[in-house]
DNA sequence: TGACTTTGGTGACGAATTGTTACTAATTCG
DNA sequence: CGAATTAGTAACAATTCGTCACCAAAGTCA
């Protein structure tokens, strides 16, 4: 303790280069898919994210704003950040500093791609290993999340049907779910409201739709829980 | 869709400066408190985080283990990101980002601190607002993942009583919590086993000593829970 | 010594929540 | 029309949770 090395002292920037990687994540054909754009030739690998470096004096999420639309055509409407990674797996563009964001794409919404394609989680061809870390970091952050954020309803369009809304659960969790337990705790929570709109998605009964819509949260306040610890 | 900017083209990288923001946070008389180091003459604001620039291809875990060790004479056991922060807020470095590292120090730790001090989280001094930022966003992320993470174990020694354990849940979720309830749950959960110690604190019964010591989970997956959405 | 206080620890009961089964409703298909 | 298919719910059983009541083992103090 006493004869600890003195570095402190000064404390001092330096110049890195820094990348902002974007996970761009939507339910495509009953998978949880992420956007790749195809890299320029003679890249090592065919395909990598959306990426780019901040702009100055740019917001991270601004600039995941930015690099989306410019692959996308439109900005996602939700962004969360999925971290900071600086090991020494190689970047595309041999940042020394990457900054993961993911950007949630509703069903439904048809993009005009040129240069990029959906990808499946578990299709996903080669890509840079730290944009594979990224990738794989984004997902299992969606996954934890998902029940403390509405990233679900984020998924899905302005308005949706329960069944709809308990698939992106059942794609994001990876399991089925039980239909009744699943409307009546989403009942008890007030997160959705009834609009006055019915679908008729061929056969079966037309199915309500509902929007999300938060009601103040009443404060019962629960114990502690020891059975949701992921590590 | 059809006219969107052509901007995407070339993604690059750009040199900028970037900055390691430890918050080191520890029980402290009964309050969750955070280490500020003081800053050097002539700086806006007297106390700091510990901070500084991430030495080339250093990982930012290991940058953080570097300036913890520097102010408090050994490495914390536990890390985990806050995030990244890129906003216009003032840095005392003037780095143009920042990554926010939280560090968990357990309760009872002495630290022979020359030019440091712990701070009750409610009675910070003045700091730089990106600080401030950091330190706040620490603070919630700590306090909302306490129940997916065993944060809590990292705030206590190896042996630790319940009540010990009990009073780390208080201090971080800001409520007191019912003894018989939380020992239901504690027991259920299988992350704790007994030794063979006791400890007589002054009066009162002796208490058992625990450890952290998660067994393997029983697989009972609950359904969703719509109550824990925290926006 | 022996009540009283203080802290640790647990059994048990009613209330609330959750898992499941089984049913009804509204539509398409043939 | 009846079978098939999807939506939606009532109701019951099993489990979990909040609480109260109590016992245990120490220190305090007259």
């Amino acid at each position: 303790m006493r004869d600890r090395p003195l570095v402190p002292l000064k404390a001092a920037v330096r110049k890195t280069t820094l990348a902002v990687d974007v996970v761009v994540l939507s339910p495509r054909h009953d998978a949880l898919a992420v956007l790749l754009v195809r890299a320029p030739a003679g890249a090592r690998e065919r395909w990598t994210l959306p990426w780019d470096g901040p702009l100055p004096d740019e917001a991270l999420e601004d600039a995941a704003a930015r690099i989306a639309s410019s692959t996308l055509g439109a900005a996602p409407a939700f962004f969360e950040q999925v971290g900071a990674f600086a090991d020494t797996r190689r970047h595309p563009g041999d940042a020394d500093v990457s900054i993961g964001i993911a950007a949630l794409i509703p069903t439904g919404v048809e993009t005009s791609l040129d240069d990029a394609e959906w990808f499946p989680l578990n299709e996903l061809p080669a890509v840079a290993p730290r944009h594979r870390l990224v990738v794989d970091r984004a997902a299992a952050m969606v996954r934890q999340r998902v029940d403390q954020s509405p990233l679900a309803f984020r998924l899905l369009p302005q308005n949706f049907t329960l069944s709809e809304l308990q698939s992106v659960y059942e794609l994001l969790l990876g399991r089925r779910l039980h239909k009744a337990s699943f409307r009546r705790a989403l009942q008890a929570s007030y997160l959705v409201e009834p609009t006055d709109e019915w679908r008729s998605e061929g056969r079966g009964r037309p199915a309500q739709l509902f929007r999300y819509s938060p009601k103040k949260r009443r404060g019962a306040r629960r114990g502690v829980r020891f059975d949701l610890f992921s590590d």
